[in-house]
DNA sequence: TTGCATAATCGTATATTTACGATATATATT
DNA sequence: AATATATATCGTAAATATACGATTATGCAA
């Protein structure tokens, strides 16, 4: 950010905001899914799976342990990983909470 | 983009995607809330409200726009925004698939 | 028609993201 | 100990995002 400061918003609306951002990419919600149909699985089942270097796998599972989305551990030479259902079920009470406040005060009819 | 091509994602991980890009700044979030509370505002209402200049809000309208989750009509010399409800029901029963897709392919338990 | 107010767009600097190959690291296996 | 395997990290190029001020365009009012 150049000259606004991003702590002039919300916490919680910079906190929703950086979690959207790690969804925000297609290789990352594939990887959420291969996760979630496999349980758990190493790198290189991801990197098989998706049309992406195995260096851009890691880095995009990086940014979904960073959100708190999936969790990693270390499984030998391999780097074994899964989803993290709490922080799952978390933005999914969030997201709901914000769609529902956007929907619900922006009643009763479109005025533009 | 540098190499792999967008296109060899699922349509729906994209357009998701898409979505949730545009979601992922919290001026755009305020926004948001903003035109909620307000049924639909001018720009210049949302500049007051938000510690970001014209140019920039103007900026994020556009992304937001463009994601189709708010619509934008001419008024005279001012433009009025406001929520697309629509979009946001679609958007919130797809991050409900999600989520749940996610949360429930991914039981019984964490396995790492 | 001239001027005013509003908002979009332009130009631009900086930061971040995305992608890759190459390399380093860490653990098994021989 | 040497080798093989898996993954993280480094380095880097290109694209995109974010912010601002300045300018342009539009429509209303005097």
């Amino acid at each position: 950010m150049a000259f606004a400061s991003i702590n002039e918003f919300p916490k919680k609306d910079i906190e929703i905001a950086a979690v959207f951002k790690a969804l925000s990419h297609p290789g990352r919600i594939a990887i959420l899914k291969v996760l979630a149909k496999k349980q758990s699985c190493i790198c290189g089942e991801l990197v098989e799976d998706l049309p992406l270097a195995q260096s851009t796998v890691s880095q995009h599972l990086k940014v979904l342990k960073e959100a708190g989305l999936v969790q990693g551990e270390i499984d030998g030479p391999r780097s074994c990983y899964c989803i993290n259902k709490d922080a799952i079920k978390k933005m999914k009470r969030q997201c709901g909470d914000l769609f529902d406040f956007i929907d619900k005060y922006s009643e009763p009819v479109q005025t533009c």
